[in-house]
DNA sequence: TTGTAGGCGTTATCAG
DNA sequence: CTGATAACGCCTACAA
């Protein structure tokens, strides 16, 4: 680091270091000319105030932090996106920590940050867990936390999230529509708060289309993709849906190359519609049927309430929950040829 | 921030703050006992040293920084991915940048950057550039720089690549040995280094069979997805191509949309072939064969070479190019049925 | 083995 | 309008 610091630039100028600071902090009280002056020779120098230092100094980071379960996702990459969007444009600074589904990492990250490395927090939870009170702990320091989509139901906080469950039970409505009898739902985790939310739409939705509710149409897969297509090859084979409905994008992927293999023709044998904010949901073969999240958008709208606290740091009991509504966009993997 | 500082935990166990400083950073002249009170009394009262102190003691920050075009987007997100991993274990933090391929957020990102906030970057450049002087004026300085994928050549600094030349060279070889008589090319932007290395495969490789080199083959398209739906739509009217190679996934995949629309037959009518990090490629419709980079360890080669440099700060002069190799993997979309 | 003191680079306060 | 000073929280010589 051979940069030049505050006093030696002082020193070349015969200032103080204080009029240095001032006339980069913006201060009106300091005259034009010295301003000039000084930040004439602070661009030669190549002189920048240590962010280190002063934010030591005045207490804050200036940097958010985004936790997520993974980030090569489309919904989760586009979040990020949304988020690093908003945080620039408040001059903050973005990192990165990826649980990868591990709850120990979680807490680690969690614990980790709240000792001035960042002034604030936006999270999509691991769910593994189900002792949440190292969040409680968290909860009670004054820096701000933001959960967006997979949320832990019993820490107050800000949350965004999305009607999960009228879009699925709009979702299975369709595959009733389609003349679905025997539709399975695939799940990652049925414990985990967005899990269950979206099984319960799918719950409703059958009932009140006087179908019965079979339990072992319920598919608990894996995060694993090879464990995941030998439970899906075993569905395919013995349970012999004629609808699916994938909580996540992987699990209808996951189904795709299944029915492939298997010679099983989507939208004709099998109907698949999952969530998912995959781009090229249109070329797949067949297109595939989706409930798209406005990925985006939560990341920007997750960040806004974060930085509205992170300005009113007084009145942290008022937490935001929003909803936003994700679209069912019906494609040929739904509705045949 | 309701954290306690080092000398309230020095106070209530009275000791001096050096010795708690010593408890945590694992010296050994320290005694055992006092070391296992001061951590557990540091637990109990969740104390950890704050980091923004303890770096700017240090002078330096146990973070990196990532710059990126984009991050929504297979590649990229994989590469992170990679980094991030290396990173973690490491010890270090992940800030990410994107610069949505504008040339001036890339110079504010690194030069807002060397001024203590991280000890290393890792970057793809956006290639927009011309001028790379503020580069050069980095370089004297003693932070770390790696790029990966999209390299500046005339910056001297490690680089982590593909082996783009002979991908092309084999993708274009694969088009002509199916018989494509009109092979265009699609780039995004022809002076970039990435675009002219698998742009000379293609000419190279059109030659080496004895094919005439077109130059209006070669179709200069946008990043933005309406501008490029419109110039291949022209494309496809009247230069009637029976090949397709984009160097870059997205063109790939306008091309898709395009052919969909004009109800031409990928893979009989047309062969498309593309670089890609699509994991779902054999999905499409029909699969897309693709030149498919080893992202995740393009950015876990990238983020090993980072910590090297950042291990032996003496020798900045030891500059690592790595060259990865790609895979071409035939799919429908250029055998046809 | 432990404590004391000085400084990392800034900035706010106060005095002039 | 400008300068001196103390402090942010921590770490490392040096001293004991």
């Amino acid at each position: 680091m051979d940069s030049i610091n505050i006093k030696q630039l002082a020193e070349k100028l015969k200032v103080s270091t204080s009029t240095i600071s001032r006339a980069f902090r913006g201060h009106n009280d300091i005259s034009k000319e010295t301003k000039e002056k000084i930040l004439a020779m602070a661009q030669e120098l190549n002189y920048q105030p240590n962010h280190l230092a002063s934010n030591l100094r005045e207490q804050k980071s200036k940097t958010i932090a985004v936790i997520v379960p993974e980030i090569a996702n489309n919904f989760f990459s586009r979040a990020i996106n949304g988020i690093e969007r908003v945080a620039r444009d408040n001059g903050f600074h973005v990192l990165i920590y990826l649980t990868n589904d591990d709850f120990d990492k979680e807490v680690a990250f969690i614990t980790e940050l709240h000792h001035g490395r960042v002034d604030g927090i936006i999270m999509s939870v691991t769910g593994e867990a189900q002792d949440h009170s190292y969040m409680h702990k968290i909860r009670k320091k004054s820096i701000p936390l933001v959960f967006f989509d997979r949320v832990y139901d019993d820490v107050i906080t800000s949350k965004v999230a999305t009607n999960d469950y009228d879009s699925s039970y709009l979702a299975t409505r369709h595959l009733i529509d389609q003349g679905c009898k025997r539709i399975v739902y695939l799940v990652v985790n049925k414990n985990l708060s967005i899990g269950k939310m979206r099984m319960q739409g799918y719950f409703d939705s059958l009932e009140s289309s006087g179908e019965t509710i079979r339990e072992e149409l319920v598919i608990d897969c894996s995060n694993d993709m090879v464990k995941t297509t030998l439970i899906l090859e075993h569905v395919f084979k013995y349970l012999k849906p004629d609808g699916v409905f994938a909580s996540v994008e992987r699990l209808a992927l996951a189904s795709y190359y299944v029915c492939h293999d298997m010679n099983i023709a989507i939208g004709t044998d099998v109907k698949i519609v999952c969530f998912s904010s995959l781009e090229i949901a249109p070329l797949l073969n067949p297109s595939l049927s989706t409930i798209t999240q406005p990925a985006y958008d939560m990341g920007v709208e997750a960040a806004q309430i974060l930085f509205r606290s992170l300005e009113n740091p007084d009145d942290n009991e008022n937490y935001e929950n929003v909803v936003l509504n994700s679209e069912l966009i019906i494609r040929k993997s739904t509705s045949g040829i």
